[in-house]
RNA sequence: GGCGCUAUAGCCAAGUGGUAAGGCCAAGGUCUGCAAAACCUUUAUUCCCCGGUUCAAAUCCGGGUGGCGCCUCCA
C-alpha cells in the first residue's frame, strides 16, 4: 500500500507507527455555514481511506473535528441575533444530515472545539512554559515561531518568506508578524471561557493540536485536509504539537485537491459554493460520488455543466445491467464466485497506489460489458460478477442501490412533461407509421424536431424526449 | 515577490523508465422503411516548449512557458 505523503512530497510505503493500527485524523468544517461539495469531497475521501485500510486489515480509529467557535460563527450570531453555540449546533445538525443523505459516514470520534476547552487551555499552558508562547496584556496568546526552528517545512516556507506576504496588523503585541494566535481574547458580547490569560476563545490552529492530542497522544499514522489547509493550518499545528512533544507528529500528511467552479476555486470570501443539499436535489448522492472519484484525490475537480449528469448516466446504464442480471434467476457456482473475485483483486490494486479510485472505476465500463455478455448467455458470471461488484464498490459508496428503484427513479425524473399538442402529433405519426405512410411519418418528425422534441421508435411504440 | 500543485486527443481523465487505461463527443458498420437506442469497429507514432541522462522517457534531470492554489477566512 502506497501513500503520497505531503510532507516528503513522495509516494511512501504505508507502514503504521503500530502495527496493524491505524490513527487518522482529518481536519473537518468550519460550521459558520451550509455544506458545499468541497466539504462532501474531503468527507467522501477520508471515509473511503478509512474504509479501505480497514479492508485491507488494519485496526482504523478515525477521528473528525467541527470548528464550532471561530470569528465568522460569532458574526453569524450576532447577524442573526441566534447564540453562537445555538447557531453552530444547529450548522452541525444540518451538515449532518447532508452527510447522511450523501452517503458517507460520519467517523469513529467526532471531535468539537467547544468540548475541548481544558484540553486546549491545558496545551497552551504547556507551551507557554516551555517557551513557545506567550501572552500578551490584552490577553492573547501567541505561538512564538521564532522558538520553532523546524517552523515551514510542510509548506516549505521559511521565516523570510513566511514574512514576505505576511500581513501586518500594528495594533498586537504580536513579537514577530507571523506569531499566531494561540488563544483570542473575547471582546464584549462574544462567546468566551475562563482561561489562565483571561476570558477568551481558542484560535483556529490549536485546535486540532490539542484535539488529535486528547484522542491519539503524541502521534498520529495519518491526517488529512483540503489542500488548501497547507498553510498556514497544518504547518501551525505541526509546530505547536512538535514543539509539545518533542516527536514527529504525523506519519504520513496527505491532501484532497480541490473543487472549483469555472475554474475558480469555491470559497467562503467568493461567496461561489455549490451546496450538497442544491446538488442533492438534482443528482443522486452516488452520481455526485462517481463523478467526484473519477479524478485521483489530489487533483483539482473543475465541475462543469456536464460532469454529474454524465456520471449519473453511467450509473443508470449499470444500474439497468445489474437490474436484469439480479432479475434473472441465475445461479452462480463456487467457480463463478472464483471468476468474479478477480474484480476484488484489481480494486485493491488501484486502491493501493495511493488510492486510485480513478483506475478503480475506470475498470468497472469494462466489467459492466463482460457482465452484459455473460447475462445474455444466462451465464452465473454475470450474477457473481455483479455480487462481487456490489461489494466491493461499496467502499466508494457506489452501487449500493436497489437497481429496479434507482432505475425507475432515473426514469421518473428524466421523464419530460409533454405538451398535448406534441403527443398529438406523435400518435398521428405512430397511425402514419402503421399504415406504412412513410413520407407523413417523416413529415410529422420533422414538426416535432420543430417542436424541439425527438421521437424514438420501437416494435412496441414510440418514446418522445426534449431535444 | 515567495512557496506548492499542474500541463496527456475536441472535452474529462489514468498512467513515475520499456513504448499511451477508461469515459464523453465524433466517424464507419450491424439492426431499422429512415432515424434513435443497442451492439461491433475506428479515433493521440504521441504526452506544453527547449536541452540533457539512458539501449529505452509522458515518466528522471536542467531551463523556459501557460493554468491553478497558498502566503486573509477556507475542505
Amino acid at each position: 500500500m502506497k501513500v503520497y505523503n505531503s510532507l516528503t512530497k513522495k509516494k511512501e510505503e504505508f507502514t503504521p507507527l503500530t502495527e496493524g493500527k491505524v490513527k487518522m485524523y482529518a481536519c473537518g468544517i468550519t460550521v459558520s455555514g451550509e455544506a458545499h461539495i468541497g466539504h462532501g469531497y474531503q468527507a467522501l475521501i477520508y471515509d473511503i481511506m478509512r474504509k479501505y485500510l480497514q479492508k485491507i486489515g488494519y485496526d482504523v480509529t478515525y477521528a473528525r473535528n467541527y470548528t464550532d467557535v471561530d470569528d465568522k460563527i460569532i458574526a453569524k450570531s450576532h447577524e442573526t441575533g441566534i447564540p453562537a453555540d445555538v447557531y453552530a449546533e444547529k450548522m452541525i445538525e444540518n451538515i449532518n444530515a447532508v452527510m447522511k443523505d450523501l452517503e458517507v459516514d460520519d467517523p469513529d470520534v467526532w471531535l468539537k472545539a467547544t468540548q475541548n476547552i481544558e484540553n486546549i487551555i491545558d496545551f497552551v499552558s504547556t507551551l507557554i512554559e516551555k517557551g513557545h508562547a506567550y501572552p500578551t496584556k490584552n490577553g492573547d496568546v501567541y505561538f512564538d515561531v521564532e522558538s520553532f526552528p523546524a517552523y515551514g517545512q510542510l509548506s516549505n516556507r521559511n521565516i523570510e518568506d513566511a514574512l514576505d506576504g505576511v500581513r501586518v496588523d500594528n495594533d498586537d503585541e504580536k513579537k514577530n508578524a507571523y506569531d499566531f494566535a494561540l488563544w483570542k481574547s473575547a471582546k464584549a458580547g462574544e462567546i468566551c471561557w475562563d482561561s489562565p490569560w483571561g476570558k477568551g476563545r481558542p484560535g483556529w490552529h490549536i485546535e486540532c493540536s490539542a484535539m488529535n492530542r486528547a484522542a491519539f497522544g503524541d502521534q498520529i499514522d495519518l491526517h488529512g485536509g483540503g489542500r488548501d489547509l497547507i498553510f498556514p493550518h497544518h504547518e501551525n499545528e505541526i509546530a505547536q504539537t512538535e514543539a509539545l512533544t518533542g516527536k514527529r507528529f504525523v506519519k504520513y500528511w496527505t491532501h484532497n485537491g480541490l473543487i472549483k467552479v469555472n475554474g475558480q476555486k469555491m470559497s467562503k470570501s467568493l461567496g461561489n459554493s455549490l451546496l450538497l443539499t442544491d446538488l442533492l436535489q438534482k443528482y443522486s448522492n452516488e452520481a455526485i460520488k462517481f463523478a467526484l472519484l473519477q479524478t485521483n484525490y489530489r487533483n483539482d475537480i473543475n465541475v462543469t455543466d456536464t460532469l454529474f449528469p454524465e456520471a449519473e448516466k453511467h450509473l443508470y446504464n449499470f444500474y439497468t445491467v445489474l437490474a436484469e442480471i439480479e432479475g434473472a434467476g441465475l445461479s452462480v457456482s463456487e467457480k463463478d464466485e472464483e471468476f468474479a473475485s478477480k474484480i476484488d483483486k484489481e480494486f485493491n490494486d488501484c486502491m493501493n497506489d495511493d488510492f486510485n479510485t480513478a483506475l478503480a472505476l475506470g475498470n468497472l465500463f469494462a466489467y459492466f460489458k463482460e457482465m452484459k455478455k455473460y447475462g445474455a448467455e444466462k451465464d452465473g458470471k454475470a450474477l457473481a460478477m455483479a455480487n462481487q461488484l456490489r461489494k466491493t464498490y461499496s467502499i466508494l459508496g457506489i452501487l449500493k442501490k436497489d437497481a429496479k428503484a434507482y432505475v425507475t427513479w432515473y426514469d421518473a425524473t428524466h421523464a419530460e412533461k409533454i405538451p398535448d399538442e406534441v403527443t398529438a402529433i406523435a400518435e398521428e405519426r405512430w397511425t402514419a407509421r402503421q399504415q406504412k405512410d412513410w413520407a407523413k411519418s417523416d413529415e410529422l418528425r420533422a414538426k416535432l424536431t420543430e417542436l424541439g422534441y425527438a421521437v424514438k421508435d420501437s416494435k412496441e411504440g414510440y418514446t418522445l424526449s426534449k431535444l
